[in-house]
DNA sequence: TACAGTTTTGTTGTCGACAAATAAAATGCA
DNA sequence: TGCATTTTATTTGTCGACAACAAAACTGTA
C-alpha cells in the first residue's frame, strides 16, 4: 500500500502565505512574465491545495498591484509600464533621499551594525559577479536604511518601489552583467558614514546622486535595446 | 406565495467589492471602533452571502493595514497609532507638497475644472457646517490634485495617508465643529491659482503651509483632550 | 464565403460543510 | 479554595461542488 504524500503536510494557516510569497517571488523574478495569465486550478494542483487559499493570495497580490484581475476572467501578471517610467524614477529618487535623511536623524547604533552587514554581503556579491545576489543584497541594504528612518509610510512605499524596480533590474542584469556596480559599493560606504555622522544634507546629496546613477544606468540600458521592452 | 427577497439579487462579481467598500467606510468613519473584533459569520449573515467573499474583502483590507488578522483567531480593526503620529504628519506634509508641485507641472485644463468642482463642494460643506461633507470633499479635492500630478506611486501613498487621517479627523470634528475650516477654503483657492499658473515654488509653499495648518490643528486637538485618545 | 445566432467549453465567483485550532467552561485533585 | 487538566464550544482555514459568466466553437442562412 503505497501512500505517496507529495504535499508535505503543511500547517494550518500557512497556505496563503506560502502561495503569496512564492508567486510574488516568481513575478518579481520574471519567472512569471508580465501579461501572462494565471489559472487558479492549475495553481491549486501545483501547490496541492484548494482554490480558496490560492484565491486569497491572488487578492493580496492584486491589492499590491502585482497582478491585475479582470472580472469573471483570468487574472493576469501586471505589466511593466514602460511609458510612465519617469514617475517610477521620480518617486524612487525622492524615497532614496527621504529615507536616507531620516536614517541620519533617527538611526540607533544597532542599525549601523545591520547596515554594515548588508553592505558586506553586497560587496561580496559584487566581487563574485553574482547578479541575483547583487539585486537582493542591494535591496536589503536600502530597505534597512528605510527601517532605520522609522517611518512606516515611507518604508512601505519604498519597498514597493524597490520591488517594482526588481523586475526592471532583472531585465537589466540578465542582458549585461558588467562591473559598474563597483561604484555603488563605495557610494554605500559613503552613505553609511554620513548616516553615522548624522549629516543630513550630505545624506540627501549622496542619496540623490546614488539614485541618479541607478536611474541613468537603467535608462541607458532601456535606450540601448528598445526591442526588448517593446517585446514585453 | 410570499417570496421575500431581502438580498436584492446582486450581480456576480460585486460581492467582494460591496463588502470591501462598506467595511472600509465603516472603519474610516469610526463606526467600527479601532481594536474591535470582526466576526466573519456575523458579517456573512448581515450581507446575506457566504463567508468566502467576506474573507476576500478582509484579506484586502488587511493588506492595506485597515484590519489586523491574528492567525487562527478573529481579525481586528486596526488601532490608531497615537505614539507614532509624527511619522504620519511628516509623510502627509511631504505628500501635500509633492503632489501639488507635480500638479503644477503636469495638470491639464480639464483637471482644473474638476478641482474647481471639488472646491465648490467643499465651500458648500463649510458653509453648511456639515463636518462629514467637509472631510469627504476636502479629501476629494486633494486626491484630485494628486491625480493631476499623474504619479500613481505618490497618489496611492497620499490616498492611504488621507484615509488614515480620515479616522483622526472623525475624532476631531465630532468633538468641536468650529469655523476654522473657513481658512482652508481660501487656501484651496490660492492653491488652484498657483497650479493653473504653473508656479511650482509657490505650490510648494502653499501646500506646506496648508499641511502645517492641518497638522497643528490636529495636534492642538489631541493635546486638548488627551483622555479621549487614551481611551481608544 | 461571410455573418448572425446558438451551443459548447472552460474558468471564475459563490456556497455549504467539515476539520483544525484556539478560547472558554467544566472537572478533578491537593 | 486554588490550580492543573480535561472537555466543550466557538471560530477560523480549507475543501469539493455548483452555477454564472465570457470566450471559443459550431451551425445555419443569405
Amino acid at each position: 500500500m503505497l501512500e505517496t504524500e507529495p504535499v508535505p503536510e503543511r500547517r494550518r494557516g500557512s497556505g496563503v502565505k506560502m502561495v503569496y510569497d512564492q508567486l510574488r517571488d516568481e513575478i518579481l523574478d520574471l519567472v512569471l512574465l508580465p501579461g501572462s495569465l494565471i489559472d487558479e486550478v492549475q495553481l491549486a494542483e501545483r501547490f496541492g491545495m484548494s482554490r480558496t487559499p490560492i484565491r486569497e493570495a491572488l487578492v493580496r497580490l492584486s491589492s499590491e498591484g502585482l497582478v491585475e484581475t479582470l472580472p469573471n476572467r483570468s487574472t493576469m501578471v501586471a505589466n511593466i509600464d514602460f511609458l510612465n517610467l519617469h514617475t517610477f524614477f521620480d518617486a524612487l529618487t525622492l524615497m532614496y533621499r527621504v529615507t536616507t535623511r531620516l536614517a541620519a536623524q533617527h538611526h540607533r547604533p544597532e542599525d549601523l551594525v545591520i547596515l554594515r552587514d548588508h553592505q558586506r554581503r553586497y560587496a561580496d556579491a559584487v566581487g563574485a559577479q553574482d547578479a541575483l545576489a547583487m539585486i537582493s543584497t542591494n535591496r536589503a541594504f536600502h530597505a534597512a536604511i528605510a527601517e532605520a528612518g522609522r517611518n512606516p509610510y515611507y518604508t512601505s512605499l519604498f519597498l514597493r518601489l524597490l520591488d517594482d524596480g526588481r523586475r526592471l533590474l532583472r531585465l537589466y542584469y540578465q542582458s549585461f552583467s558588467d562591473q559598474l556596480p563597483r561604484e555603488y559599493v563605495d557610494e554605500h560606504e559613503a552613505i553609511i558614514s554620513a548616516i553615522e555622522a548624522h549629516d543630513i544634507p550630505l545624506c540627501d546629496r549622496l542619496a540623490a546622486k546614488h539614485a541618479d546613477q541607478i536611474v541613468h544606468q537603467i535608462q541607458r540600458f532601456l535606450a540601448r535595446d528598445q526591442r526588448q521592452q517593446i517585446q514585453l
